[in-house]
DNA sequence: CATCAACCGGATACAGCATATCCGCTTCCG
DNA sequence: CGGAAGCGGATATGCTGTATCCGGTTGATG
C-alpha cells in the first residue's frame, strides 16, 4: 500500500510521514538502542543511546519519550526473532532435539545480549509487541514439550512452565563473573538437558513447576 | 584467656573493652544486620540497619564505618555456618548423597537470605573471614567430589568448579518472581543432580567447567 | 531561491538517594 | 559526683539518571 519499499513502517499510518532526516535518525536510534542495551543492559541511559548514535539527547527524547518506550521497540524486534527460532524448531521430527536446539540457539543469542537477559529475568516491560512475542514462544514450547513426551524422550512431569526457569538458570551462569566471556553455559545446559531426559526407573520430580506471578512483578505490595 | 564466658569476642584483644551498653549495641547491630540484609539484600542502607536495631545512625557508623565492614562481619558468621554444613557432610558414607544433601541444606539457607544470595553471585566483599570460609567450603566440596567419583556415582568430568555455577543456577530460580515464595527450587536442583549422576553410555560434557576470575570482579577495566 | 515549519543539539535544571558527619545531650564507670 | 565514653538523628554532600527548553539548523515546498 505504501510507496516506500524499504521494509520498515513508521508508527501511525494515518500520520504525516517523517521528514527524511528524521526517519533516518529514528532508525539510527533503534539500532543504537539495540547495541547499547545489548552491551550495557537495560540500565543504560537514553543519553548513552543518543551519544552512541551520534545524536543529541533531545532528538532521542523526542522520538521515544522515555527508556521504557525505546526498550519495548528494541526488544519487540529481538523477541520476534527468537519467536521465529521457536517456530522453525517445530518443523523438526525429534521434538526433544528440537527443544534442545531451540534452547541452545535462543540462549546463544542471549549470551551476547545483556539487555535481553535482564528482560528474561524480571519480566518488566509490558508492551503489546512483547507480550505477543512471549505468548508465541510459550505456545511453540508447549507443543514441543507435549510432542517430546509422546515420543517418550521427555521425563515425566516436565512442563512448558519449566522452560523459563531453565533459561533463567543458564542466564545465571552467563552472568557469573568469569575470566573471559566464554561458552561454558553450554556445559550446564547439557547437564540440565540430561536431567530432563526420560530414563528407566527415574525418581519423580519433587513439587510442581514454578508458576509465574499473575501480573506486574515489579511492585512490592499488592 | 579472657574473663568473659559469653562466646563472643570484641575486635582487638589488646584494646580497652567496650562499655557494657556499647557492647550490647554492637550485638544488636550485628543481629539487625543479619535480618535486614537477609530480607532486603546488600543494597540495604546502614540507616536501615540502625532503624531496625532501634538505634541511631551515628551509633552504627561509629562501630562499622561503612556497609562493607558490617556486611563482612555479618556474612563472615553466615558463611562459617555453611562451612560447618560442608564439614559435617564429609562424615557421610555415600559421597554423592552427601554432596547433594549439603547443596540442599546450604541452598535452603540461601533461600531465605537475599543478601547471602547476592554475595554468592557477584563475589564482591573481600574480608579475610569471608575468603577463609569460602576456601573451607571449596576444600570440603573438592573432597566430596573426588570421593563421589571413586564411588562411581558422579558423572565423568564434573569438578568442584562446577559447584558454584550450580548454586548460581538455583539462586536464579529463587530470584525469579513467583506467585508465592516457594520451594520450587528443589525441583530444579533435582533435575541438575540427575544430570550430574553417572549413567551408562552417557555423552561427555562439552567444554571445561567455568573458571572464576583471578581477583576483584567488581571493576570494569584492568 | 525564498520561506517556514519541522527538527536538532546539548547545556542544564531537577529530583531522588545513599553516605557520612557533627555536636549537644545522655549514660555508664570508678 | 565528675568526666569520659557513648548516643541520636537532623542534615550536608555528592552522585546519578531523567527530562526539558530554546536558539540555531535543515529539509520541504512553491
Amino acid at each position: 500500500m505504501g510507496r516506500r519499499t524499504e521494509g520498515e513502517e513508521s508508527a501511525a499510518p494515518g500520520a504525516r510521514p517523517l521528514r527524511r532526516d528524521a526517519e533516518l535518525n529514528r532508525r539510527r536510534i533503534l539500532q543504537a538502542g539495540r547495541e547499547v542495551f545489548a552491551a550495557r543492559g537495560l540500565q543504560a541511559t537514553l543519553n548513552d543511546v543518543a551519544h552512541h548514535a551520534g545524536l543529541g539527547v533531545g532528538t532521542v527524547y523526542r522520538k521515544y519519550p522515555d527508556k521504557q518506550t525505546l526498550a519495548e521497540a528494541v526488544f519487540g524486534e529481538e523477541l520476534d526473532e527468537i519467536a521465529a527460532m521457536a517456530r522453525e524448531a517445530r518443523a523438526e521430527d525429534d521434538a526433544f532435539a528440537a527443544l534442545a536446539g531451540f534452547l541452545e540457539r535462543a540462549l546463544a543469542r542471549a549470551a551476547h545480549n545483556r539487555g535481553l537477559r535482564e528482560l528474561m529475568r524480571h519480566g518488566t516491560l509490558e508492551g503489546a509487541a512483547l507480550t505477543r512475542a512471549r505468548r508465541e514462544i510459550t505456545s511453540h514450547c508447549e507443543h514441543l514439550v507435549a510432542r517430546a513426551r509422546t515420543q517418550g524422550a521427555l521425563r515425566d512431569g516436565v512442563t512448558e512452565a519449566d522452560i523459563a526457569p531453565i533459561a533463567a538458570m543458564i542466564d545465571a551462569v552467563m552472568a557469573l563473573p568469569a575470566e573471559h566471556p566464554s561458552e561454558t553455559w553450554r556445559r550446564y545446559l547439557a547437564i540440565i538437558l540430561d536431567g530432563l531426559r526420560a530414563h528407566p526407573r527415574q525418581a519423580p520430580l519433587p513439587g510442581p513447576p514454578r508458576t509465574p506471578p499473575a501480573r506486574i512483578p515489579g511492585a512490592d505490595q499488592p
